[in-house]
DNA sequence: GTTTTTTTGTTGACAAGGAAACAAAAATAT
DNA sequence: ATATTTTTGTTTCCTTGTCAACAAAAAAAC
Protein backbone atom coordinates (compact mmCIF):
# COMPACT_ATOMS: atom_id res chain seq x y z
CA UNK A 1 0.00 0.00 0.00
CA UNK A 2 1.39 3.27 -0.95
CA UNK A 3 1.79 6.59 1.44
CA UNK A 4 -0.97 8.10 -0.60
CA UNK A 5 -3.08 5.15 -0.19
CA UNK A 6 -1.94 4.76 4.02
CA UNK A 7 -2.74 8.16 5.02
CA UNK A 8 -6.18 8.28 2.80
CA UNK A 9 -7.53 5.64 4.98
CA UNK A 10 -6.34 7.09 8.27
CA UNK A 11 -8.20 9.83 7.51
CA UNK A 12 -11.18 7.65 6.97
CA UNK A 13 -10.76 5.65 9.82
CA UNK A 14 -10.29 8.49 12.20
CA UNK A 15 -13.63 10.35 10.10
CA UNK A 16 -15.60 6.99 11.06
CA UNK A 17 -14.95 6.92 14.31
CA UNK A 18 -15.69 10.32 14.89
CA UNK A 19 -19.11 10.17 13.18
CA UNK A 20 -20.14 6.94 15.02
CA UNK A 21 -18.80 9.16 18.51
CA UNK A 22 -20.65 11.65 17.88
CA UNK A 23 -23.79 10.54 16.49
CA UNK A 24 -24.46 8.08 20.02
CA UNK A 25 -24.54 11.01 22.28
CA UNK A 26 -25.94 13.22 19.41
CA UNK A 27 -28.96 10.83 19.44
CA UNK A 28 -29.85 10.71 23.21
CA UNK A 29 -29.42 14.28 23.86
CA UNK A 30 -31.82 15.12 20.46
CA UNK A 31 -34.18 12.32 20.64
CA UNK A 32 -36.87 12.85 18.69
CA UNK A 33 -34.98 15.16 16.10
CA UNK A 34 -33.33 13.03 13.35
CA UNK A 35 -29.81 13.96 12.30
CA UNK A 36 -30.72 15.67 9.26
CA UNK A 37 -33.09 17.73 10.69
CA UNK A 38 -30.94 19.16 13.68
CA UNK A 39 -28.40 19.62 10.40
CA UNK A 40 -30.34 22.03 8.58
CA UNK A 41 -31.65 23.48 12.12
CA UNK A 42 -28.14 24.55 12.81
CA UNK A 43 -28.00 26.19 9.16
CA UNK A 44 -30.67 27.68 9.38
CA UNK A 45 -30.04 29.31 12.84
CA UNK A 46 -26.41 30.67 11.27
CA UNK A 47 -27.01 31.98 8.29
CA UNK A 48 -29.00 34.76 6.65
CA UNK A 49 -32.61 33.94 4.62
CA UNK A 50 -31.86 30.55 3.93
CA UNK A 51 -34.05 28.89 1.59
CA UNK A 52 -34.52 25.41 -0.09
CA UNK A 53 -31.85 26.18 -2.44
CA UNK A 54 -29.13 27.13 -0.19
CA UNK A 55 -29.52 24.07 2.13
CA UNK A 56 -29.43 21.98 -0.60
CA UNK A 57 -26.08 23.17 -1.64
CA UNK A 58 -24.56 23.22 1.30
CA UNK A 59 -25.15 19.25 2.04
CA UNK A 60 -24.67 17.91 -1.12
CA UNK A 61 -28.51 17.11 -1.28
CA UNK A 62 -31.28 17.61 -3.30
CA UNK A 63 -34.25 20.51 -3.51
CA UNK A 64 -36.54 17.92 -3.25
CA UNK A 65 -35.06 15.88 -0.23
CA UNK A 66 -34.42 19.73 1.93
CA UNK A 67 -38.10 20.27 0.98
CA UNK A 68 -39.22 17.36 2.86
CA UNK A 69 -37.02 18.31 5.39
CA UNK A 70 -38.28 21.33 6.01
CA UNK A 71 -41.67 20.86 5.69
CA UNK A 72 -41.47 18.56 8.73
CA UNK A 73 -39.26 20.83 11.16
CA UNK A 74 -42.63 23.54 9.74
CA UNK A 75 -44.93 21.04 11.39
CA UNK A 76 -42.84 20.54 14.51
CA UNK A 77 -42.63 24.70 14.81
CA UNK A 78 -39.29 24.28 14.91
CA UNK A 79 -38.93 27.10 12.20
CA UNK A 80 -41.28 29.24 10.33
CA UNK A 81 -41.16 30.51 7.00
CA UNK A 82 -41.00 34.36 5.45
CA UNK A 83 -41.04 35.87 2.53
CA UNK A 84 -39.47 39.01 1.18
CA UNK A 85 -41.78 42.05 0.06
CA UNK A 86 -40.13 42.03 -3.66
CA UNK A 87 -39.72 38.27 -4.58
CA UNK A 88 -42.91 36.10 -4.12
CA UNK A 89 -40.83 33.13 -5.20
CA UNK A 90 -38.09 32.50 -2.47
CA UNK A 91 -39.36 31.33 0.73
CA UNK A 92 -36.84 31.71 3.76
CA UNK A 93 -36.84 29.92 7.02
CA UNK A 94 -35.94 31.19 10.42
CA UNK A 95 -35.98 29.52 13.89
CA UNK A 96 -38.42 29.68 16.49
CA UNK A 97 -38.08 29.92 20.43
CA UNK A 98 -38.72 25.87 20.31
CA UNK A 99 -35.88 25.53 17.65
CA UNK A 100 -33.52 27.93 18.72
CA UNK A 101 -33.77 25.33 21.88
CA UNK A 102 -32.55 22.79 19.89
CA UNK A 103 -30.17 24.81 18.19
CA UNK A 104 -28.40 25.30 21.84
CA UNK A 105 -28.62 22.05 22.60
CA UNK A 106 -26.81 20.88 19.21
CA UNK A 107 -23.89 23.75 20.21
CA UNK A 108 -23.16 22.59 23.17
CA UNK A 109 -22.74 19.33 22.25
CA UNK A 110 -20.65 20.73 19.75
CA UNK A 111 -18.23 22.48 22.74
CA UNK A 112 -18.21 19.13 24.40
CA UNK A 113 -16.98 17.45 21.97
CA UNK A 114 -14.37 19.85 21.08
CA UNK A 115 -13.41 20.04 24.36
CA UNK A 116 -13.14 15.84 24.77
CA UNK A 117 -10.80 16.02 22.05
CA UNK A 118 -8.27 19.09 23.44
CA UNK A 119 -6.04 16.95 24.60
CA UNK A 120 -5.13 15.64 21.18
CA UNK A 121 -5.15 18.95 19.74
CA UNK A 122 -2.81 20.75 22.11
CA UNK A 123 -0.14 18.51 21.43
CA UNK A 124 0.38 19.85 17.92
CA UNK A 125 2.78 22.46 16.92
CA UNK A 126 1.99 25.19 14.97
CA UNK A 127 4.71 23.89 12.63
CA UNK A 128 2.20 20.41 12.38
CA UNK A 129 -0.31 22.51 12.10
CA UNK A 130 0.99 24.01 9.45
CA UNK A 131 2.64 21.33 7.59
CA UNK A 132 -1.13 19.78 7.24
CA UNK A 133 -3.32 22.90 6.30
CA UNK A 134 -0.66 22.99 3.29
CA UNK A 135 -0.88 19.52 2.27
CA UNK A 136 -5.00 19.92 2.16
CA UNK A 137 -4.82 22.90 0.84
CA UNK A 138 -2.88 21.64 -2.26
CA UNK A 139 -4.63 18.77 -2.40
CA UNK A 140 -7.83 20.44 -2.41
CA UNK A 141 -6.65 22.96 -5.44
CA UNK A 142 -5.51 19.97 -7.01
CA UNK A 143 -9.04 18.53 -6.91
CA UNK A 144 -10.87 21.24 -8.11
CA UNK A 145 -8.46 21.34 -10.89
CA UNK A 146 -9.34 18.05 -11.69
CA UNK A 147 -13.04 18.73 -10.95
CA UNK A 148 -12.78 22.05 -13.59
CA UNK A 149 -11.31 19.72 -15.97
CA UNK A 150 -14.01 16.63 -15.77
CA UNK A 151 -16.87 19.39 -15.93
CA UNK A 152 -15.30 21.08 -19.63
CA UNK A 153 -14.97 17.38 -20.72
CA UNK A 154 -18.49 17.04 -19.97
CA UNK A 155 -20.30 20.27 -21.29
CA UNK A 156 -17.45 19.01 -24.68
CA UNK A 157 -20.10 15.96 -25.06
CA UNK A 158 -23.56 17.43 -25.47
CA UNK A 159 -26.17 15.23 -26.12
CA UNK A 160 -27.10 15.51 -29.75
CA UNK A 161 -30.34 15.30 -31.04
CA UNK B 1 -12.95 28.94 14.40
CA UNK B 2 -10.22 27.01 16.27
CA UNK B 3 -7.54 24.80 14.41
CA UNK B 4 -8.95 21.95 15.22
CA UNK B 5 -12.24 23.07 13.67
CA UNK B 6 -10.30 24.14 10.81
CA UNK B 7 -8.33 20.77 10.12
CA UNK B 8 -11.13 18.79 10.76
CA UNK B 9 -13.06 20.88 8.12
CA UNK B 10 -10.48 20.84 5.60
CA UNK B 11 -10.58 16.73 5.93
CA UNK B 12 -14.00 17.05 5.35
CA UNK B 13 -13.87 19.10 1.86
CA UNK B 14 -11.14 17.36 0.65
CA UNK B 15 -13.26 14.29 1.07
CA UNK B 16 -16.20 14.95 -0.31
CA UNK B 17 -14.37 16.05 -3.39
CA UNK B 18 -13.13 13.52 -3.61
CA UNK B 19 -15.76 11.22 -3.50
CA UNK B 20 -17.55 13.67 -5.99
CA UNK B 21 -15.04 13.45 -8.60
CA UNK B 22 -14.47 9.33 -8.65
CA UNK B 23 -17.63 8.84 -8.25
CA UNK B 24 -18.44 10.19 -12.00
CA UNK B 25 -15.73 7.98 -13.83
CA UNK B 26 -16.77 4.83 -11.76
CA UNK B 27 -20.21 5.45 -13.23
CA UNK B 28 -19.24 5.64 -16.53
CA UNK B 29 -16.67 2.53 -16.50
CA UNK B 30 -18.83 0.62 -14.04
CA UNK B 31 -22.57 1.49 -16.03
CA UNK B 32 -24.91 -0.94 -14.44
CA UNK B 33 -23.07 -1.69 -11.16
CA UNK B 34 -24.60 0.36 -7.87
CA UNK B 35 -21.50 2.02 -6.43
CA UNK B 36 -22.00 -0.74 -3.33
CA UNK B 37 -22.20 -3.69 -5.16
CA UNK B 38 -18.43 -2.40 -6.77
CA UNK B 39 -17.58 -2.55 -2.70
CA UNK B 40 -19.32 -5.87 -2.11
CA UNK B 41 -16.85 -7.24 -5.21
CA UNK B 42 -13.90 -5.39 -3.90
CA UNK B 43 -14.05 -7.24 -0.39
CA UNK B 44 -15.09 -10.43 -1.81
CA UNK B 45 -12.07 -10.48 -4.31
CA UNK B 46 -9.63 -9.50 -1.63
CA UNK B 47 -10.24 -11.49 1.14
CA UNK B 48 -10.82 -15.23 1.81
CA UNK B 49 -14.04 -16.84 2.70
CA UNK B 50 -16.05 -13.65 3.51
CA UNK B 51 -19.96 -13.88 4.13
CA UNK B 52 -22.51 -11.76 5.06
CA UNK B 53 -21.72 -10.78 8.55
CA UNK B 54 -18.14 -10.28 7.79
CA UNK B 55 -19.27 -7.66 4.89
CA UNK B 56 -21.75 -6.11 6.86
CA UNK B 57 -18.92 -5.31 9.83
CA UNK B 58 -16.33 -4.31 7.10
CA UNK B 59 -18.71 -1.60 5.56
CA UNK B 60 -20.58 -0.64 8.88
CA UNK B 61 -24.04 -1.83 7.11
CA UNK B 62 -26.66 -4.53 8.73
CA UNK B 63 -26.50 -8.03 7.87
CA UNK B 64 -29.80 -7.42 6.12
CA UNK B 65 -28.49 -4.53 3.74
CA UNK B 66 -25.44 -6.76 2.52
CA UNK B 67 -27.82 -10.09 2.20
CA UNK B 68 -29.68 -8.06 0.15
CA UNK B 69 -26.47 -7.27 -2.16
CA UNK B 70 -25.43 -10.19 -2.50
CA UNK B 71 -28.84 -11.67 -3.44
CA UNK B 72 -28.19 -9.28 -6.64
CA UNK B 73 -24.89 -10.17 -7.18
CA UNK B 74 -25.92 -13.76 -7.19
CA UNK B 75 -28.53 -12.82 -9.36
CA UNK B 76 -26.42 -11.15 -11.66
CA UNK B 77 -23.85 -14.04 -11.41
CA UNK B 78 -21.14 -12.50 -10.77
CA UNK B 79 -20.64 -13.97 -7.62
CA UNK B 80 -20.95 -17.59 -6.22
CA UNK B 81 -22.30 -18.96 -3.10
CA UNK B 82 -20.29 -22.05 -1.25
CA UNK B 83 -20.51 -23.72 2.32
CA UNK B 84 -17.70 -25.65 4.02
CA UNK B 85 -17.97 -28.94 4.70
CA UNK B 86 -18.27 -28.48 8.29
CA UNK B 87 -20.37 -25.80 8.66
CA UNK B 88 -23.94 -25.61 7.54
CA UNK B 89 -24.41 -22.32 8.71
CA UNK B 90 -21.89 -19.90 7.27
CA UNK B 91 -22.09 -19.14 3.57
CA UNK B 92 -18.90 -17.51 1.99
CA UNK B 93 -19.15 -16.09 -1.12
CA UNK B 94 -16.12 -16.07 -4.47
CA UNK B 95 -15.61 -13.75 -7.60
CA UNK B 96 -17.38 -15.57 -11.33
CA UNK B 97 -15.04 -14.93 -13.98
CA UNK B 98 -17.41 -11.79 -14.68
CA UNK B 99 -16.93 -10.79 -11.20
CA UNK B 100 -13.40 -10.99 -11.58
CA UNK B 101 -13.69 -8.31 -14.78
CA UNK B 102 -15.77 -5.92 -12.49
CA UNK B 103 -13.05 -6.76 -10.00
CA UNK B 104 -10.10 -5.67 -12.27
CA UNK B 105 -11.57 -2.76 -13.84
CA UNK B 106 -12.40 -1.52 -10.47
CA UNK B 107 -8.68 -2.10 -9.70
CA UNK B 108 -7.56 0.00 -12.49
CA UNK B 109 -9.24 2.97 -11.73
CA UNK B 110 -8.20 2.74 -8.19
CA UNK B 111 -4.72 3.23 -10.03
CA UNK B 112 -5.58 5.51 -12.50
CA UNK B 113 -7.09 7.93 -9.24
CA UNK B 114 -4.04 7.33 -7.53
CA UNK B 115 -1.73 8.28 -10.65
CA UNK B 116 -3.73 11.48 -11.16
CA UNK B 117 -2.92 12.48 -7.64
CA UNK B 118 0.61 11.78 -7.59
CA UNK B 119 1.96 15.47 -8.43
CA UNK B 120 0.34 16.24 -5.00
CA UNK B 121 2.03 13.51 -2.91
CA UNK B 122 5.41 13.74 -4.49
CA UNK B 123 5.73 16.92 -3.02
CA UNK B 124 5.33 15.59 0.34
CA UNK B 125 8.82 14.81 2.11
CA UNK B 126 8.88 12.18 4.84
CA UNK B 127 9.05 14.13 7.97
CA UNK B 128 5.95 15.53 6.55
CA UNK B 129 4.31 12.17 6.09
CA UNK B 130 5.24 11.33 9.88
CA UNK B 131 4.09 14.38 10.84
CA UNK B 132 0.64 13.66 9.41
CA UNK B 133 0.86 9.48 10.43
CA UNK B 134 1.30 10.40 13.89
CA UNK B 135 -0.87 13.18 14.26
CA UNK B 136 -3.69 10.82 12.74
CA UNK B 137 -2.40 7.69 14.88
CA UNK B 138 -2.55 9.41 18.06
CA UNK B 139 -5.99 10.66 17.36
CA UNK B 140 -7.21 7.35 16.64
CA UNK B 141 -6.27 6.00 19.43
CA UNK B 142 -7.76 9.14 21.06
CA UNK B 143 -11.32 8.40 20.07
CA UNK B 144 -11.01 4.67 20.08
CA UNK B 145 -9.93 5.32 23.74
CA UNK B 146 -13.16 7.72 24.22
CA UNK B 147 -15.53 5.02 22.34
CA UNK B 148 -14.42 2.06 24.79
CA UNK B 149 -15.58 4.63 27.44
CA UNK B 150 -18.86 4.65 25.52
CA UNK B 151 -19.16 1.52 25.22
CA UNK B 152 -18.56 0.28 29.40
CA UNK B 153 -21.15 3.08 30.13
CA UNK B 154 -23.63 1.46 27.49
CA UNK B 155 -23.43 -1.85 29.13
CA UNK B 156 -23.03 -0.66 32.64
CA UNK B 157 -27.42 0.93 32.07
CA UNK B 158 -28.91 -2.71 31.75
CA UNK B 159 -32.61 -2.71 30.60
CA UNK B 160 -34.14 -3.41 33.97
CA UNK B 161 -37.72 -5.27 33.57
C1' DG C 1 -27.06 -35.51 26.39
C1' DT C 2 -30.37 -32.11 26.62
C1' DT C 3 -31.57 -27.40 27.02
C1' DT C 4 -30.60 -22.66 26.54
C1' DT C 5 -28.10 -18.95 24.23
C1' DT C 6 -25.77 -17.04 20.45
C1' DT C 7 -24.72 -16.62 15.65
C1' DT C 8 -26.03 -16.45 10.84
C1' DG C 9 -28.72 -15.24 6.99
C1' DT C 10 -33.29 -13.76 5.20
C1' DT C 11 -37.50 -11.20 4.87
C1' DG C 12 -41.11 -7.44 5.28
C1' DA C 13 -42.35 -2.92 6.85
C1' DC C 14 -40.64 1.42 7.00
C1' DA C 15 -37.98 5.99 6.34
C1' DA C 16 -34.60 8.79 3.84
C1' DG C 17 -32.95 10.56 -0.14
C1' DG C 18 -32.48 10.93 -5.44
C1' DA C 19 -34.50 11.68 -10.17
C1' DA C 20 -37.82 13.56 -12.81
C1' DA C 21 -41.94 16.11 -13.81
C1' DC C 22 -44.36 19.99 -12.69
C1' DA C 23 -46.28 24.98 -11.74
C1' DA C 24 -45.30 29.55 -10.40
C1' DA C 25 -42.25 33.33 -10.36
C1' DA C 26 -38.18 35.80 -11.92
C1' DA C 27 -34.63 36.81 -15.13
C1' DT C 28 -33.12 37.26 -19.72
C1' DA C 29 -33.52 37.75 -24.74
C1' DT C 30 -35.47 39.53 -28.54
C1' DA D 1 -43.43 44.77 -24.27
C1' DT D 2 -43.44 40.08 -25.16
C1' DA D 3 -41.51 35.64 -25.43
C1' DT D 4 -38.23 32.46 -23.84
C1' DT D 5 -35.26 30.57 -20.33
C1' DT D 6 -33.93 29.90 -15.70
C1' DT D 7 -34.81 29.51 -10.89
C1' DT D 8 -37.44 27.88 -7.00
C1' DG D 9 -40.10 24.79 -4.38
C1' DT D 10 -43.12 20.73 -4.29
C1' DT D 11 -44.74 16.14 -5.30
C1' DT D 12 -44.61 11.30 -7.01
C1' DC D 13 -42.17 7.20 -7.85
C1' DC D 14 -38.21 4.43 -7.00
C1' DT D 15 -34.03 2.62 -4.73
C1' DT D 16 -31.34 1.82 -0.73
C1' DG D 17 -30.59 0.86 3.79
C1' DT D 18 -32.28 0.15 8.77
C1' DC D 19 -34.97 -2.27 12.13
C1' DA D 20 -37.32 -6.03 13.93
C1' DA D 21 -38.92 -10.62 13.63
C1' DC D 22 -37.85 -15.02 12.22
C1' DA D 23 -35.88 -19.97 11.35
C1' DA D 24 -31.94 -22.84 11.14
C1' DA D 25 -27.52 -24.02 12.80
C1' DA D 26 -23.83 -23.83 16.14
C1' DA D 27 -22.05 -22.99 20.65
C1' DA D 28 -22.40 -22.86 25.51
C1' DA D 29 -24.47 -24.13 29.87
C1' DC D 30 -26.29 -27.28 32.67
Amino acid sequence: MSQQEKILEEFRSVFNKLVWLNRGEMEEKLKGHKPSEVHCIEYIGKHVDPNVTRLAEAFYMTRGAISKITKKLLDKKLIESYQGPENKKEIYFRLTPQGREVFDIHENLHRSFRGRDDVVFEKISDEQYKTMSRFLDMYSQHLDAEINKQGIRLEESPIVE
